[in-house]
RNA sequence: UGACCCAUAGUGUAACGGUAGCACUCCGGUUUUUGGUACCGUCAGUCAAGGUUCGAAUCCUUGUGGGUCAACCA
C-alpha cells in the first residue's frame, strides 16, 4: 500500500500533458541521435539513458538515428563503436537508421520549398553570407539573389546536385527573415556543396543538407513524438518548427524538440573536441584510456553498465547547468562492486615477513570467503607459508594507538590467516625495512573455532605467500584534472590543470594465485585497497590490474588531519 | 548592451499556491577477521528587493548572477 509516489522530471511531466491532451500513448516514440564522428562519452550516456529510459517507461521504440550530414567528419570506426557503446549500456534500439538515409526526401522536400517561394540559392561566398547575418544586436540583410525567380532556383538547384559548381560557390538557403532576433532564421543554409565520399552513400551526392534543415524532417519521416536534446539548441526549436510547418500533414505526429542541460562531471572535461584534443596530443593513451570519461574508457576502467545506469538515475535531469560531484559516480560503482566483485588478496608495496616460529618448507591451504556481501560466492582456498609479502605501509616500528596495523611487539591478525606478533625487523645500509621477523599463534587460525581463533585483534592486515604469489601489474588511476571544471576558467586552459599523477604506474605487485586465470575486464576487490579490473592488455604471462576506484578510506582520512 | 534560458544545503535533484524532502559529500557514533560494507545520527538551502495572496521556493515586477546565440559543424 505504502507506494511511493516518484517524482517526474520536466520532460516526463511535458509527456504526461501531451498523453493528457490525447497524445496516443501507443504512437510515443524517441530516438538518440549522435554524429559518428567521435566515441561516447558520460554526457551521452545521460541521454542514452534519458531516451531509452523513457522507451522503456512508456514502453515506446527508441530508434538509433546516426546523424551522419556531414561526410568531412564521420566514420564507419566510430558508428560501430557507438552501436558497441549503448548495447553494452544494456539498451535495444528499434532500428539503426541514418540520416542519410533521407537524403532523397530531403531533396525533393527542398524542391518543393523552392517552388514555394521558401528557398532559393545563393552564389554568394560563406564570408559575404556571414557579413550579412548582422550580429545579435544587429539586423541582417538582404543577399541580392534572395528574389531570384523560383525557376532560376530550380535550374541552379539542380546543378549544384548534379556536381556542375565547384564547392564554396552556391548553397541553398531557407527564405525567412534577415531581421529576426533569433540568428538561426537569418535565412539559415540548407544545403552545401560537398564532393566528398560519404561514409554510407559514397559519391551519390555532391550537396549535402545541414544539421537544422536534417533533424527535424528526420524526427518527422521516423515519426518521433518528443526529440530530446541539449540546452545549446534551444534556439534552434523555432527554426525546427519552421522547417516542420513546411512538410507537415496534420494527420501525422508532429515532432516537439524540448531540450534539457547536459551533465557535466566534476574532474574532467566533456567536449568531443577537447577529449579529442587529449587523445591526439598524447595526454592520455587512446579513446578508451581508463582515465577517460568516454564509455569506452569508463568500460576499461572497470565501471559496469548498471552503475552508469544508476549515477544517470540519481543525477536527474533538469535545466540549469551542473558540475556533478565525480564523487556520485564513484558511489555507484563501489556500491555495485562491492555486492559482486570477489575479494581476493594483492600487495602492492610488498616487504618481506618472515614468521620465525612456523616450520621451513611446510605450507598449507586456507580457507577464504569470496565475497560476505554475496551467500552464494562461495569460498576459495589460498596457499599459506613461512615467508609473506604484507604491505609497507601496514608496519610501524613504533605507532599511537590509533594504528591498528603491524608494529614491534603488538599483534595483528593476518586475514583468513593467523595472529602475528612482530618481534624485530632487519634494515638494509639506508636504513630501509627489508624483513619483518614475527611468531604466529598456531592455534589462532581463522575459522578453526579455536578459543585463540576467537580472540579480538584489533587490526587484520592482507598478505600473500611469497613462493605462490603471482607478478603483476597494477595501474592506479586518479582524475584526469587536479580542477573541478578544467574548462570553466576564461583566461586558462583546460590543459593546465591536467593532473600529473593521474597514472601511478606498480610493475611489480604481487597477486595471490587464485588469478591466474583471469579474463580481461573481470571485476576484484583486493581487500583493503579498492576495486581492480583485469585490462586488455593483460596476458597469462603478464597480468595487468586497472584500479576502478579505492575502497572509502577513513584511515587516510585520519591522517590527513594531523 | 538585443533575444532566449536558468537560479533550492558543498554537489545533484524534488516539492506544480498549503509542514522545503531525497541522494551524494562532509562530520560524529555503533557493528566488523576489509580502518570496507551495514546501521544510527549531526551540520547545512529557496539569489535580492518589492508586489499579489489568509498563505509564495512556486505567480507578477525590477535587479543581480550564470549560460546560449553571429560555422557552407552537429
Amino acid at each position: 500500500m505504502s507506494e511511493t509516489k516518484k517524482s517526474l522530471n520536466f520532460l516526463e511531466q511535458i509527456i504526461e500533458e501531451d498523453l493528457a491532451h490525447g497524445l496516443d500513448r501507443a504512437n510515443l516514440k524517441f530516438r538518440f541521435p549522435p554524429e559518428p564522428n567521435g566515441y561516447l562519452h558520460i554526457g551521452h550516456a545521460a541521454s542514452i539513458c534519458l531516451n531509452f529510459g523513457l522507451g522503456l517507461k512508456y514502453n515506446a521504440p527508441v530508434n538509433l538515428r546516426f546523424d551522419d550530414t556531414n561526410p568531412e567528419k564521420e566514420e564507419q570506426e566510430y558508428v560501430d563503436a557507438i552501436k558497441k557503446d549503448i548495447e553494452w549500456l544494456g539498451f535495444q534500439w528499434e532500428e539503426v537508421l541514418f540520416s542519410s538515409d533521407y537524403f532523397q526526401q530531403l531533396y525533393d522536400w527542398a524542391v518543393v520549398m523552392i517552388k514555394e517561394g521558401y528557398a532559393y540559392v545563393d552564389d554568394q561566398t560563406s564570408n559575404e553570407i556571414a557579413e550579412q547575418k548582422g550580429t545579435p544586436t544587429q539586423a541582417g540583410t538582404n543577399s541580392p539573389y534572395r528574389d531570384r525567380p523560383v525557376s532560376e532556383n530550380l535550374d541552379l538547384f539542380q546543378k549544384m546536385k548534379d556536381g556542375e559548381f565547384e564547392e564554396g560557390t552556391h548553397v541553398l538557403r531557407a527564405k525567412i527573415d534577415m531581421s529576426s532576433p533569433n540568428m538561426l532564421m537569418r535565412d539559415p543554409v540548407m544545403y552545401r556543396i560537398l564532393k566528398r565520399s560519404h561514409h554510407r552513400t559514397g559519391k551519390t551526392w555532391k550537396i549535402y543538407p545541414m544539421y537544422d534543415w536534417t533533424h527535424g524532417e528526420s524526427d518527422y519521416i521516423e515519426q518521433i513524438t518528443h526529440s530530446l536534446c541539449t540546452l545549446e539548441f534551444k534556439h534552434h526549436r523555432e527554426l525546427y518548427d519552421w522547417f516542420l510547418d513546411r512538410v507537415y500533414e496534420p494527420e501525422m505526429i508532429r515532432p516537439k524538440q524540448r531540450e534539457f542541460a547536459r551533465r557535466n562531471l566534476s574532474y574532467t572535461v566533456m567536449s568531443k573536441r577537447k577529449l579529442l584534443q587529449l587523445v591526439e596530443e598524447g595526454h592520455v593513451n587512446g579513446w578508451d584510456d581508463p582515465r577517460m570519461p568516454t564509455i569506452s574508457g569508463l568500460r576499461r576502467r572497470g565501471y559496469t553498465p548498471k552503475s552508469i545506469r544508476d549515477f544517470s538515475e540519481t543525477a536527474g535531469i533538469a535545466k540549469r547547468d551542473n558540475v556533478t560531484d565525480l564523487a556520485l559516480l564513484e558511489f555507484h560503482i563501489r556500491a555495485e562492486l562491492n555486492k559482486t566483485a570477489p575479494r581476493v588478496m594483492a600487495v602492492l608495496d610488498p616487504v618481506k615477513l618472515v614468521i620465525t616460529n612456523y616450520p621451513e618448507g611446510k605450507e598449507e591451504m586456507l580457507t577464504a570467503e569470496n565475497n560476505p556481501e554475496d551467500e552464494e560466492a562461495g569460498f576459495r582456498t589460498v596457499p599459506f607459508s613461512r615467508e609473506l609479502y604484507i604491505e609497507r605501509e601496514d608496519f610501524r616500528e613504533v605507532a599511537n594507538k590509533k594504528f591498528f596495523r603491524l608494529k614491534l611487539g603488538k599483534e595483528v591478525r593476518l586475514k583468513n590467516a593467523y595472529i602475528i606478533q612482530a618481534n624485530s625487523v632487519v634494515k638494509n645500509e639506508e636504513g630501509e625495512i627489508t624483513e619483518i621477523h614475527c611468531t604466529y599463534d598456531p592455534d589462532s587460525k581463522s575459522g578453526s573455532g579455536s578459543e585463540a581463533s576467537m580472540r579480538k585483534v584489533k587490526g587484520t592486515i592482507h598478505w600473500v605467500s611469497i613462493q605462490h604469489a603471482l607478478n603483476a601489474e597494477v595501474r592506479l588511476y586518479d582524475r584526469l584534472f587536479t580542477d573541478e571544471a578544467p574548462d570553466s576558467h576564461k583566461d586558462k586552459d583546460f590543459k593546465e590543470f591536467i593532473n600529473p599523477d593521474s597514472l601511478k604506474l606498480i610493475e611489480n605487485a604481487y597477486v595471490e594465485p587464485s588469478l591466474a586465470t583471469v579474463a580481461p575486464g573481470d571485476n576484484f576487490q583486493f581487500q583493503r585497497l579498492g576495486y581492480f579490473n583485469v585490462d586488455p592488455d593483460s596476458t597469462n604471462d603478464k597480468l595487468v590490474f586497472n584500479r576502478t576506484v579505492a575502497l572509502r578510506d577513513s584511515w587516510a582520512k585520519i591522517q590527513q588531519k594531523k
